[in-house]
DNA sequence: TGGAAATAATGAACACTGTTCATTAAATTT
DNA sequence: AAATTTAATGAACAGTGTTCATTATTTCCA
């Protein structure tokens, strides 16, 4: 009875095109501009039939962000080698940082909107920045188990390493760096140079 | 010649009173189901009224943005009043994140959302945000001066803190600690601890 | 004070959005 | 080949931001 498999592969390939036509809305037109009549017609099919494979928009963007984060893990996993722990904490860090401000309208899905998250059942976990996360936080449990940061705590350390980050990168996505008096090229200086004093800060 | 004083000074009630309508929208149904329609009726006037006192939803959200940075502003001259300086970065740190978390749908707007920003032209910088920042550089210009933390210069050393308590808030904020396994309670915990470790880290 | 000119407010419309549903087309089963 | 299940769609609904011709109100001047 191979007609079922087919017909399985057969919807996530179909699910695969939406995604698709979602992510190149998004890099071309930027989100604010793709709609599910935009994306539809990008993919030629009618917009009633995106809802034969998600209830809603926001169902669609969570699976956008899933492969936005498949993105990031590649990244992460290309870029942060080193085997020392502090060393590869460096690479992730500055892979985040690098990632953010090449793709902002994913990681603006990925960190920032509010939308995909609406999914996730109160109380529950969000499973998409999973492995992400997880690839963090087992590169800062050896940090610390190697005393090479001055922090004991993991979960404590994480949030401040990934808040950091992360909040260079989306003060500087949602524009709020315009209070400085900068140039964009003195902006992404200040972002590396903060991310490197933030390291300096924490090695032991 | 009165009457065109009365005609500015009813123009600025009208816009007041636009304005409170948003900012009570906001607080009551939230920014994702307030529209000018919304506070048109809120106020009891036509939605195209609201057009003869802004251009657009943007240049409304902005002037929000302006009364809720008021707002913050007069939060840190009532809270952070330390003569110590880095005493005062404390407060400083303290009081935006316990308004952050307080006023969430306030902090979206004065620091997340995109809407109110495009108001801005290219190159030109944003008045809203700056009395605020002025109050958190010097400050940190006197800790720096008196080498009270591990920075030496004050922008880094600025957009490093305000990154930081941005970073935790706005991660909260977007339902992004969903990854770590937490309940609400332990999350503002987290936040408090990651803020408090931070500022030991700076601390000379 | 009464009528003309300027100002303020509005209802109706436009083009868009996410979403639903009855109808049509295609594929599968009998 | 006919009946049944599955897939796709066009049209519609209620909502959005925004514009504009029309109406109401206020101000000005003879």
């Amino acid at each position: 009875m191979g007609i079922n498999e087919r017909k399985v592969r057969e919807r996530n390939e179909m699910r695969q095109r939406i995604i698709q036509g979602a992510i190149h809305m998004f890099m071309t037109e930027g989100y604010e501009k793709t709609s599910i009549r935009n994306i539809a017609e990008k993919i030629e099919y009618s917009p009633a039939t995106i809802y034969l494979y998600y209830k809603d928009k926001d169902e669609l963007l969570y699976d956008v962000q899933k492969e936005a984060f498949q993105g990031l893990l590649v990244e992460f996993q290309a870029r942060a080698t080193a085997t020392d722990p502090f060393e590869r904490l460096t690479q992730i860090c500055q892979t985040y940082v690098r990632f953010g401000l090449t793709n902002q309208e994913m990681y603006n899905l990925m960190f920032i909107l509010k939308a995909p998250m609406n999914v996730i059942e109160e109380q529950e976990y969000w499973k998409n920045g999973d492995d992400c996360f997880a690839f963090l936080t087992t590169c800062i449990h050896e940090c610390i188990q190697l005393k090479q940061i001055r922090y004991d705590n993991v979960m404590i350390a994480a949030l401040s390493v990934w808040s950091m980050a992360h909040g260079l990168v989306s003060l500087d996505i949602c524009c709020r760096m315009k209070v400085m008096e900068m140039e964009e090229e003195g902006v992404v200086h200040a972002i590396t140079a903060s991310v490197n004093e933030y390291l300096k800060l924490i090695k032991n």
